[in-house]
DNA sequence: GCACCCCTTGCACGTTTGTTCACGCGGCTT
DNA sequence: AAGCCGCGTGAACAAACGTGCAAGGGGTGC
């Protein structure tokens, strides 16, 4: 872990060599003059192998930023719907039916993290949740420099490591990279045993000091849990609750979590036990951020997501094509099965 | 010249067939998920050469846009000191020194036009002069979607057409296409014979109609011309001028143009009797526009840059990075031969 | 109704690009 | 001082890509 250093740019002179530097110019000469790679070799003085990966380090590092624009008079029929329905915007990321699961998930990430760069900027308090979907974003985010931005963990995340799912350390750690911004962990379990414990924890100080940053956040960023889809997320699956409390779920009406709140299918979240141990930020808290994204992708996820919207949790959605249909195509007059969820 | 229709989308249904919105998707799959044009290919249920089509289409047609930023901290030196110097925001082009004029001019001109899309918006008045600059350039714009603007021609352009110069109406035509804007021309000669005709001409409605949407222009772009060069540039060619008009303009100490009006090293134009016959707009007009941007390609056309300068025409200048490197190395001290540009 | 024309498609080829590998240089350690 | 490690380089290969070409289809004009 060596310093982040400024690559040996920085200094005076007509061609200060330093890496960031070629891929600028490699990147100009590309993309703003469509010049080959192999020109560029020549004006470079390198090799074809060497553009090629200095053009590869100018995307990775966010020095090209390739942006798609909707000509605004066809933007997808989809996000037309969603918007006029829920008064979210949304970006509907296009994946084939039959893709499997994982596909789904990696390729919404994908596009999750590229879109985000567009939220994200300098002096912004950016809360971050935990789970798969977040996971296989921070493998992806575009790198876009920011000044004295702030990571601010959204709930406590234990310590357990479940297949693909990161350390919630090295999850914030990356979004921290990519923007430049500290981290602020949160090192607490994701549910306490006890809500006086909870309570107890909540009075520190430095409990205190991030929940007030958490009161601050300009942008949230999350998935949402669906405790009763086939293939349950992530919280569900390290141990982290147990055959009791999903009962006690189950009998409470609730669909979905969002960082570790669970709500109904109306959205409202009181009574629901679980959540008296939870870490996550309440949802009027949360509900002060002013852009509010969340990432979803999977048909299974749709009553959770229905419940997180009715919840007025979500300012802006990404969501893959087929959960987006199924959205739109209920949500008209046959409600789902789990919930009514009046227009 | 068919209808600039809608090609087949704009109807219901979930997969509306439609050229642009098959882009669209082909743009997402490729620049957002990182698939190959195969894999499109076959989500779109077509052949791989039709993606790689689609996705042309889709960079021409601006549904892409992809877009270079420096990392704020490195800002090529030569930006920011001809912004300390000039009070102008600059883009350098990186073009080898060794290039031919030609090559540079049409490498300029493409960067240019791909930059120049930050600055096009709708409802706006956008001025264009005319010159090889602005005709190379004008074959290389990104399109982009904009309602109610308006391309308004700056100066005359009688009607000869040299090497590689389009009729201004031509021109001006891919101006309004690439960005949907109306198109309001400007039909009178580059310069009159009689400065009696002009101020005539002035008076008419049709032309003061013109001039007034000159007088609102949101947006000027231009090149400099500088007569005195070895390599004169477009209207020193076309017969626009005689022997006696330039002999003329060395006397009085012109050292290039702007939009026809010339101006001398210190940016002065009064008693430039060319000028009483010239179409442009007064620079006291021009200086109107909140945003004027230069495009400049070629050290010959450095006095006639440190001119514009001077008078403080430019908000925004695009140049190569050769003249970009001499206007600043002489502009410390040593002034040019022509002038005085004092600090 | 028929013929024509233009636009679009997929294939095949040549080019361009990404990636793997082996090597060489410089810095740091022992 | 020698050795080791890591990084960056260029060559060679494999994959991905762009484009000329001939064929097909839909619409238009006669």
């Amino acid at each position: 872990m060596v310093g982040i250093g400024i690559d040996g740019a920085g200094r005076e002179g007509d061609t200060p060599s330093g890496k960031t530097r070629d891929a600028l110019r490699a990147a100009h000469l590309y993309y703003l003059q469509d010049l080959t790679m192999d020109a560029i070799a020549k004006e470079l003085h390198t090799s074809r192998s060497s553009v090629s990966r200095l053009l590869s380090h100018a995307r990775a590092t966010g020095l090209v930023e390739i942006s798609i624009h909707s000509p605004l008079d066809l933007p997808s029929r989809l996000e037309q719907e969603i918007l006029a329905r829920h008064e979210v915007s949304a970006h509907v990321v296009p994946v084939p039916d039959h893709a499997s699961d994982v596909d789904r998930l990696e390729r919404v990430a994908l596009s999750a993290a590229r879109i985000l760069s567009r939220f994200i900027d300098s002096n912004q308090t950016i809360g971050v949740a935990w789970g798969s979907t977040m996971s296989a974003m921070s493998r992806h985010l575009a790198p876009k420099a920011t000044h004295n931005s702030e990571i601010v963990q959204l709930n406590g995340a234990g310590n357990l490591r479940t297949t693909g799912i990161l350390y919630a350390s090295e999850l914030l750690r990356r979004f921290g990279d990519a923007f430049g911004a500290r981290v602020q962990q949160f090192p607490v379990p994701a549910f306490f045993d006890d809500p006086a414990t909870k309570e107890a924890f909540w009075r520190e100080r430095s409990t205190r000091r991030l929940l007030d940053l958490q009161a601050a956040m300009d942008v949230a960023i999350f998935g949402v849990g669906s405790p009763f889809a086939e293939v349950p997320s992530h919280v569900y699956q390290g141990g982290y609750l147990e055959r009791a409390d999903f009962e006690a779920l189950s009998r409470e009406g609730a669909v979905g979590d969002v960082a570790t709140v669970f709500y109904r299918a109306d959205g409202s979240t009181d009574g629901i036990t679980l959540n008296t141990r939870a870490t996550g930020p309440d949802f009027a808290v949360l509900r002060r951020a002013p852009r509010r994204i969340c990432v979803v992708s999977g048909r299974a996820k749709l009553p959770s997501l229905r419940g997180a919207l009715a919840a007025g949790l979500i300012t802006d959605l990404i969501v893959d094509e087929g959960t987006a249909r199924a959205l739109v195509e209920t949500s008209a007059g046959a409600p789902a099965a789990t919930s009514a969820d009046p227009a």
